[in-house]
DNA sequence: CAAAACGTACGAATTTTTTCCTAGGTTTAC
DNA sequence: GTAAACCTAGGAAAAAATTCGTACGTTTTG
């Protein structure tokens, strides 16, 4: 039997827990009515006693914080937005390309599907991870 | 309510799906006992009739075809390793990176993981893309 | 202050995904 | 030719993820 090759095991945020995520990383720490109410503009139809029983849910298992000292709880993510996103995308590397990142730029870049735009931003970053070393 | 944006919804196999699309990957057309042999050896204990009726379920789903013109089944996946791939790709990138291929790259290549070869390996890739236009 | 609006908690139903037992047919090895 | 080994097909259970009704307390509004 093979080992598992990355950490954080037992905490990777399902479907929907990555929707609610994105919104606190994108409107900062919320209360659920606010969450809900942004789902549901931006998403899908969801009831606001599921987006509550979900982010309680993910409070519990520690994905999120929460200040409990109004009435209105307000939810921010336990774990910073960029360790999150890395840890998801380890687990892409490991399971779909071989464990290798260029494997992965390769592929994304290789589709035709990328602007010239976002190349030229790519190159650029290249460029200056070059001069800091 | 916003779009989904990307397309081929409702094929999106699932993480023991792509568990087994990784073997046909690897290895090429294979039979259910050959799967789950890997699986076992390379991922983690399962039971044959589980691989079986999983793999079963993924051809009634139009995620695998089959030849069983003879007793043991050979399946492939019935779409291409790259599609899948840059599918679900897609999905992060809407889901995560705000649309941006590059927002990915520049996340994936700036914590320092990344191995000087694989980013020479990139910036070679960037220049053949260049001289190709 | 009473009604309406809004908040949390929580049980439970539903849906989706995953697992495996078992029946019944075919092939293989003596 | 017969037992052991192997195969597929289903049914069903188990596990995981998602959804929502409802009870009940607090705040707001008029």
């Amino acid at each position: 039997m093979k080992e598992k090759s990355t950490s954080n095991r037992g905490t990777e945020p399902t479907k929907s827990e990555l929707e609610i995520l994105q919104v606190l990383w994108q409107h900062g720490p919320s209360t659920v009515r606010f969450v809900n109410d942004t789902l549901n503009e931006e998403k899908r139809e969801v009831q606001y006693s599921s987006t509550l029983k979900l982010m309680q849910i993910m409070h519990d298992k520690g994905l999120l914080l929460r200040d409990d000292s109004s009435m209105k709880h307000v939810y921010r993510p336990a774990v910073e937005e960029q360790k999150t996103k890395s840890q998801l995308l380890d687990r892409m590397i490991d399971t779909m390309f071989n464990g290798s990142r260029s494997n992965l730029v390769l592929q994304l870049l290789g589709n035709k599907k990328t602007s010239k735009k976002e190349l030229q931003e790519i190159k650029e970053f290249l460029r200056k991870l070059d001069e800091g070393k």
